[in-house]
RNA sequence: GGGCGCUUAGCUCAGCUGGUUCAGAGCGUCUGCCUUACAAGCAGAGGGUCGGCGGUUCGAAUCCGUCAGCGCCCACCA
């Protein structure tokens, strides 16, 4: 069969994707086998690939495959995320592109029109994950919305209720003003920003009488009179001022102790209060207390009882209870009130000031810290269960810095916010009562009986009760991901959830540790007393070549299937593999596609050679064949138990780098040089043997990171029974024998004496075809792979000799000398200069070894054999020495 | 402000509990080759006083201290 020259991977990777399918090669059931589990992080239901699901996806796979290889039962679940804010977000902005408000609709209506767009754009990345070759279990696709998924999540806010672990209540919680919802801690980001500090002037509104004071007092004052200064960043809160705070031990404020000030503009008067959190430094030591606006000042209100006033409607324009600016966005106030303080007389001084703001994560915009009444879980609890199993290993993370990250975060849990003022998740199962109070139940009818119960009133109907308005929180359905994946909470005794669960790899991004990874370690112990994953490999982000993220402004994010277009499935696998360690970043350059393209074609054409051999089955095998068949062998055993230890630290690029390199050198460089047969000249039917075989091993090892060019080859190498697939073939490489590593240092040393001729030849410009002479000086160690050397350095022959003769290119390998002799082509000058120069460098490692030895604390301290091999040192370096004085000496007579 | 991590060839990184011939890989670079598997290739070569300083040790890229630079995470100085 005629083979392309060149690999196109858009002829084979649909044809073998939609085989591996159709023979459901990707399915799993429960058997006796070990299980391996996978569950995918689930990408967000109306999302697209991107280069970050690229890698992360790539990598499940290799590990999925990997494991499906040695004969394990994998099993990797994929399904999508009902992503609740995000994809609300993206329906609200299309309903307003068909100029519809979302409170113009019902929540029925609404959440009709978030399904058609679920419907319309959900399960498009899975789709795609398809192109990468993701070998994911299709049939257990799922979504965190769907029936099971939303039982699970309803009934595990009951019992945590239930225990008494859930709660209701007002608190100060981060407000997304743009999405009009409370968010949890982690949902909020700081981004750093230049803004001003403005130093109000806050009169001192008390007829004390006299200004004055003890010395060393700050006291600023005008001819209306007397003022405290204090600075901030947020003028626009003032009409929510309820207090000023000075520091009891402030001495430069000790004069406004028990004063009363009147709030700028607004004209209130407030009183002074004294508390040790006001930091003197700061500004001028005096701090307004606006409770409802900022987290530590509600502190300080509760603690001083003292009244909260709202200013902000929940979009932030102010609200009537600002009693000025009212229905203006907060922004806007700030930069007119600013004027209008000036304008007063009552602004000191405006600064530049570098501050950190809380953003929404989702809306990008600043949050508003919102006193609203909301959900929480307490999670001090969950804490205490997560903590142990991480710091003591039983739950392994891939790079093991991420340990610290986590424990920081669980020793200083707060309680999760989890509902949200959203339509589009999973509704929040109380239920109110018209009388008042509420029930939590997984259903209306329980609901409805609770309530009875409750009220007393057996006449309630369903119709009295008002559910609660609010959704949970999107990640409160993903920390259950891993067990209701196989329904572990509503039937927790299944077949399935007992094989597959515990899972055995998560694959994720470290900017999830806390919303995802860790939630998901307390729902597994809270609900399966068990660890959800063994281990955790944390993958880096995807960043162009310069650093950066990728991001839609800067058009540096490359969409993965057109570089799949471009450069294969298995290309742009190799490519991003190539450059990801586990938690590295990995800077992404196309030129790594190409590498892995390269490769791939690479791959195409040994198979190409080999397939294009005649084969004589009759004929016997050449002593350079055995031996290279016996030498791969070894080198084959060595190498796979290399990628297996590499596999077994997650190492993946390097276990990658390892194969790449098995393949392009040691196997098309070397081994298949060694075997060719002559032009025109059948192979020895025992060789070729050994070469399908080595060929068949390699396709296994390459397979887990390039699954579609292995799996077309692997087809072609042999006939194959439909259905057959190397994904499910068996593969037995040997663990290294004994003797393999003197074996493979010999070879390594006829490789090196092959390279000095070629070496030669390149210094000379002597052509490949030019068969040259090839002496050894004294013995030669490798006697037995001399037939190798001639074949593959192009000489005639491997010729002992006492002492090397005239006009001669010499080179050593070892402590042994070879010499090719070039008659009149030597360059007596150029040879010398090369000899000096080595003699030089030689003479200066003796003089350290020497230096060393001499050294009586390192001989009495240091271990025998390492004073042995400084002796060995010693001894091969004046032994060479010796030799290159001798070719210095003889160049010099010529 | 706290915590963690990083700094090794032009670039991206290995180098585990200090000692296997003066530090390795991939890519890039340079030289020569269209040699009948592959120019998306072949052959060969060059390239680093392991961020600075100090210490421990017979011996340090590797351990300790310190300085400098970079990065990440966390945090309620308005």
């Amino acid at each position: 069969m005629e083979l392309a020259k060149t690999y196109n991977p858009a002829e084979v990777e649909g044809k073998w994707y939609q085989y591996w399918t159709e023979h459901k090669l990707f399915a799993s059931k429960p058997d006796g086998r070990t299980p391996y589990t996978v569950v995918i992080p689930p990408p967000n239901v109306t999302g697209v690939l991107h280069m970050g699901h690229m890698l992360n996806e790539t990598i499940q796979d290799i590990l999925v495959r990997r494991a499906r290889m040695e004969g394990k039962n994998a099993c990797w679940v994929p399904g999508t995320d009902h992503a609740s804010i995000a994809t609300e977000a993206k329906v609200v902005n299309r309903l307003a592109d068909q100029g519809i408000k979302k409170t113009d609709l019902t929540r029925e209506e609404f959440l009709k029109h978030a399904w058609d767009w679920t419907d319309e754009h959900g399960g498009i990345i899975l789709k795609q994950l398809r192109r990468v070759g993701a070998s994911c279990d299709w049939d257990r696709t799922a979504f965190t919305m769907d029936d099971e998924r939303s039982k699970s999540v309803i009934r595990v806010f009951v019992d945590l209720y239930r225990k008494g672990l859930i709660y209701r209540g007002v608190r100060m919680v981060n407000w997304d003003p743009k999405a009009q919802t409370a968010l949890s801690d982690e949902e909020v980001v700081y981004k750093e920003e230049h803004t001003k500090l403005y130093y109000m002037k806050y009169y001192v509104c008390d007829d004390d009488g006299t200004v004055g004071g003890q010395e060393g007092e700050v006291i600023h004052s005008d001819a209306k009179g007397r003022y405290a200064v204090v600075a901030t960043t947020r003028p626009e809160t003032i009409m929510g001022d309820v207090a000023m705070c000075i520091n009891p031990n402030d001495p430069k404020n000790v004069w406004l102790k028990g004063k009363k000030v009147m709030v700028p503009l607004v004209g209130r008067v407030i009183p002074v209060i004294e508390d040790e959190y006001v930091d003197i430094e700061f500004g001028t030591g005096c701090l307004k207390v606006t409770p409802a606006h900022d987290v530590n000042d509600y502190m300080l209100g509760e603690k001083y009882g003292l009244e909260a006033i709202d200013i902000f409607n929940d979009d932030a324009t102010l609200s009537e209870a600002a009693g000025m600016y009212v229905g203006q966005d907060r922004f806007e106030v700030r930069r007119q009130i600013a004027l209008d303080l000036e304008a007063a007389g009552l602004m000191e001084k405006v600064e530049d000031y570098d501050n950190k703001i809380g953003c929404s994560e989702r809306t990008g915009v600043p949050i508003e810290p919102k006193l609203s009444m909301q959900w929480f879980l307490k999670m001090q609890h969950f804490a205490d269960l997560a903590l142990p199993p991480v710091m003591n290993d039983e739950i392994r993370f891939y790079p093991a810095k991420y340990k610290n990250t986590y424990r920081h975060w669980l020793e200083n849990i707060k309680d999760w916010c989890i509902s949200r003022q959203l339509w589009w998740g999973h509704r929040i199962p109380a239920y109110y009562l018209p009388s008042g109070g509420f029930v939590v139940a997984e259903t209306p009818e329980e609901a409805l009986d609770l309530a009875r119960q409750k009220s007393g009133n057996p006449g309630l109907q369903a119709a009295d009760l008002r559910q609660d308005e609010d959704a949970l929180d999107t990640w409160f359905s993903s920390w259950l991901w891993p067990i209701s994946l196989f329904d572990g909470i509503t039937r927790p005794d299944n077949e399935e959830f007992s094989y597959y669960y515990p899972t055995s790899d998560l694959v994720t991004g470290p900017d999830i540790i806390f919303f995802w990874v860790a939630r998901m370690i307390m729902a597994g112990y809270e609900y399966t007393g068990k660890m959800p994953f063994k281990n955790v490999y944390f993958t880096g982000i995807v960043r162009d070549k310069l650093g950066r993220k990728m991001s839609k402004s800067l058009g540096n994010s490359p969409d993965p299937l057109d570089l799949i277009d471009r450069f294969g499935a298995d290309g742009v696998r190799m490519g991003l593999m190539q450059a990801a360690p586990a938690g590295n970043d990995i800077l992404f350059d196309e030129a790594l596609c190409e590498q892995g393209r390269n490769f791939c074609n690479k791959i195409w054409n040994a198979f190409r050679l080999v397939q294009g051999w005649q084969v004589d089955p009759q004929a016997a095998q050449p002593e350079t064949s055995r031996l290279a068949v016996e030498w791969f062998g070894a080198k084959l055993r060595q190498s796979a138990a290399e990628v297996a230890d590499l596999y077994s630290k997650y190492r993946l690029s390097e276990a990658l780098m390892e194969v790449y390199h098995l393949f392009w050198d040691e196997f098309s460089g070397w081994f298949l040089e060694m075997v060719k047969p002559a032009y025109g000249q059948p192979i020895d039917g025992q060789s070729y043997a050994a070469v399908l075989e080595a060929f068949d091993h390699l396709l296994h090892l390459l397979h887990p990171f390039m699954p579609f060019i292995t799996e077309e080859l692997w087809q072609h190498l042999a006939d194959r029974a439909e259905g057959e697939s190397i994904m499910v073939s068996p593969q037995s490489i040997a663990a290294p024998a004994e003797g393999d590593d003197a074996l493979l240092s010999q070879v390594e040393a006829m490789k090196s004496v092959v390279t000095g001729v070629r070496a030669i030849r390149n210094a000379k410009n002597i052509s490949p075809r030019e068969v040259l002479d090839l002496q050894v000086v004294g013995s030669n160690p490798i006697a037995a792979y001399d037939c190798v050397v001639v074949k593959m350095a192009g000489v005639s022959g491997v010729e002992t000799v006492e002492a090397k003769g005239e006009g001669v290119s010499s080179f050593m390998v070892g402590t042994t000398e070879y010499a090719v002799p070039l008659g009149g082509l030597i360059d007596v000058a150029a040879e010398l200069a090369k000899a000096e120069a080595e003699l030089k460098h030689l003479e200066g490692f003796l003089a350290g070894v020497l230096k060393k030895l001499a050294n009586e604390r390192f001989v009495n301290h240091a271990p025998a054999a390492v004073v042995e091999l400084e002796r060995k040192k010693q001894r091969d370096a004046e032994q060479k020495i010796a030799v290159l004085k001798d070719t210095i000496a003889a160049l010099n007579k010529q």
